[in-house]
RNA sequence: CGCGGAGUGGAGCAGUUUGGUAGCUCGUCGGGCUCAUAACCCGAAGGUCGUAGGUUCAAGUCCUGCCUCCGCAACCA
């Protein structure tokens, strides 16, 4: 049993992106951040919970433009959604920072000013092509076959501009010492990779500018600039605080957070460049970095433009906000991905929330009605298995609080879990109903039954951080009020008075029809057909959707046949191949991504379709000066082979 | 040989640090109970712990090779 008084807590939520409506992945940051809050509140903890939104950037400019409003409105409207939806998965943060609130943005501007005058930041040149969508910039050789953005496959953009950069080489040592030698991380098993890919080779210097979109923070001394999304964004946890402005006055207090929870996409920036920008602010770093898998759907990773994305309201409705709680909590290990689907998620809240809890309160108060008209009698006798029960009760919190120390919710889950089972396991051995039956085992049935009354009052105590809504609805049934709900007293046994009073009432979990559920959920979502099917059928239906062109447009195009002279694999490459072809004129070199399909014995000697005017390109350090046709069904690859022709011959 | 992780009963996972009866949840089958939301409790079946070697009295656990999968990085011109 931990007891906090005062002692201050800060743990935030990343701050999101609003270019579309928050997803079941926004929910699970957010209520496993608000479930650690609210335990810590229960342990008597000062708390500040803090999440927000990221508005600005190129991405948002052109949503708001394609709807016909200024930037602000679209993420003010954005905005709205996100606080409709964490107030009815009933999230309680105490502090909500947008990157457009002028706080910020003083905060902001100063603290890329002092990095400026400390010389971490220079004036430099950003070569690139950028993706929208994806508010990413990519090398030209990071790009896909169709030039298009490797992570979206839409048009990218030139770009070259002036930029300000940030050092990050000063700071790459420390980072290492950070990620391998302390449990900043979380999991730490992926500090290895971080260090390998990223600070053994080098840390590149980070473009923290941007000219070529205008939504964002101006930087002050060289207006034309506007502040890229590393400084504004990562910077919200300590401007939140009141950091550099006069808004708030908790920088002191609350810095350094205790833990930032991020999903694994964005560990990177939290892991590598967070900490750089506090070493050269100077300042404490964060204690720790939880990060946590995706959650997927079917197997498949979810995603706004996949179109499998789980709408949290549709679920919360139907099943009650806390349930949803509950199940992805309960699934989401530190670390790993988790899969969802409707039918793991009903499972779980039947299984553990109807059958287990739910049912373990139901018998309990409904025997207490039935045997004591709803009022125990004082006296009581204690028996056989009493003291087991009553051991592992009054012992779960210090397990909870580890756990949950420790961002192992789901353990934490578990670990409460068990309880319930135990007092299950505890009806069946002191049978009830058959000392019922006699007048003179009165006392013991009294015993046995507020030593239940007991144990779920504990239980639905610690688990009231988790579930917020539906717990109190728990100890209205069971008597439970004032100091008996208190996390102080979950290590104690006989809180609850003994002439307690129970209120049967309605079933607070009731069991859901699996089959009869997924199909209606399947009529409402509509199109969650297995993913399989569907990444079948998107992907025969895509030549449909190319647009038409006129015979000058094909005529851009200049295909010959070339006979493949010799062939080797790329060694840094696991996909490529790399060709050496006689194309008529002469040889010229074309990387091919055909590697797990051909081996080089296949090809040499056969002729292939070469586009020949193709832009060349570097691919893994090897030049590329065009490429070969060939059919791409998805799962296998052929090459289109030409036999008994000369190389060089036109192909029209 | 780019870096890292993982392969354990039908499914999903622990256990590997500090070798010594292979454990949990769900599912399946059988039994018990009847207070309860057809819920609860007990029991059983089912694993040569990816593979081939090695170290050892003893290996899921340590060592070596190989296979497969995943993540990151890097490329499917």
């Amino acid at each position: 049993m931990q007891k906090h008084n005062g002692e201050k807590y800060y743990i935030t939520t990343p701050i999101y992106y609003p270019s579309g409506n928050p997803h079941i992945g926004h929910c699970y940051t957010t209520t496993a951040c608000d479930s650690i809050a609210r335990y810590k509140r229960m342990q008597g903890c000062d708390v500040m919970f803090l999440t927000g939104t990221d508005e600005h950037g190129q991405k948002i400019e052109q949503k708001a433009a394609e709807s016909g409003v200024t930037p602000k409105q679209y993420v003010d409207e954005k905005v709205d959604v996100f606080k409709k939806l964490w107030s009815f998965m009933n999230i309680s943060y105490d502090r909500y920072i947008r990157t457009t609130d002028d706080y910020h943005i003083e905060s902001v501007q100063k603290i890329f000013k002092a990095l400026y005058d400390k010389g971490y930041i220079y004036k430099g040149e950003y070569k690139g092509k950028y993706c929208t969508p994806c508010e990413s910039f990519w090398t030209e050789s990071q790009l896909d076959e169709k030039g298009c953005c490797p992570e979206c496959h839409r048009p990218v953009t030139e770009a070259k501009e002036e930029a300000y950069f940030f050092k990050m080489s000063p700071f790459a040592d420390r980072i290492e010492k950070l990620l391998l030698e302390t449990d900043y991380l979380r999991p730490k098993y992926r500090a290895q990779e971080l260090v390998n890919n990223f600070i053994k080779t080098g840390l590149e210097d980070l473009c923290v500018s941007r000219t070529s979109f205008k939504w964002g923070i101006p930087v002050t001394f060289d207006t034309d600039h506007v502040v890229y999304v590393w400084i504004d964004a990562l910077s919200n946890y300590i401007t939140a605080l009141g950091y550099d402005n006069g808004h708030y006055d908790d920088f002191s207090k609350f810095w350094p957070a205790d833990v930032h929870m991020v999903a694994k996409d964005i560990m990177r920036f939290h892991a590598i460049i967070w900490p750089a920008m506090l070493m050269a602010l100077d300042l404490p770093l964060p204690k720790h970095l939880a990060v946590h898998g995706w959650i997927t759907f079917n197997g498949e990773k979810m995603s706004k433009s996949l179109g499998n994305v789980v709408d949290p309201f549709i679920l919360g409705e139907r099943y009650g906000a806390d349930a949803i709680r509950y199940h992805i909590m309960r699934e989401m290990a530190l670390g790993g991905d988790v899969s969802f689907s409707n039918e793991i998620m009903i499972n779980r809240i039947n299984t553990d929330l109807a059958n287990d809890l739910g049912n373990l309160v139901s018998r309990t108060v409904a025997m207490a009605e039935k045997y004591f008209d709803s009022t125990l009698p004082e006296e009581k006798q204690s028996g056989e298995f009493d003291d087991e029960l009553i051991a592992e009760a009054t012992a779960l919190s210090e397990k909870v609080d580890k756990l949950v120390d420790e961002t192992q919710l789901n353990l934490a889950l578990a670990e409460i879990f068990r309880v319930v089972s135990r007092a299950n396991k505890y009806i069946d051995e002191t049978k009830p109903w058959v000392l019922a039956k006699d007048e003179a085992n009165r006392s013991r049935l009294a015993a046995v039954l507020y030593n239940l009354l007991e144990t779920i009052r504990i239980v639905s105590v610690l688990l009231s951080a988790f579930m917020p809504t539906d717990m109190p609805k728990i100890w209205k049934q069971i008597g439970a009020e004032g100091d008996s709900v208190l996390y102080d007293n979950t290590d104690k046994f006989g809180v609850l008075p003994q002439n307690v009073t129970v209120h049967k009432g309605e079933i607070i979990f009731p069991r859901i029809d699996v089959n009869k559920e997924i199909e209606e959920l399947n009529k409402i979502i509509g199109n969650n057909k297995p993913a399989q099917a569907d990444k079948k059928e998107s992907k025969k239906e895509a030549p449909e959707n190319v647009a038409l062109i006129g015979i000058e447009d094909f005529a851009k195009v200049e295909l010959r046949v070339a006979k493949i002279t010799a062939c080797e694999p790329i060694k840094k490459a696991k996909k490529l191949l790399k060709l050496t072809l006689d194309d008529g004129d002469g040889e010229r070199t074309v990387a091919s991504g055909i590697a797990k399909y051909y081996t080089p014995d296949d090809l040499i000697g056969k002729s292939v379709i070469l586009v020949s005017n193709l832009k060349p390109a570097v691919l893994c350090g090897v030049e590329s000066n065009g490429m070969i046709l060939a059919a791409d069904d998805g799962d296998s690859v052929k090459v289109i082979f030409v036999d008994n022709i000369t190389p060089g011959s036109r192909i029209r």
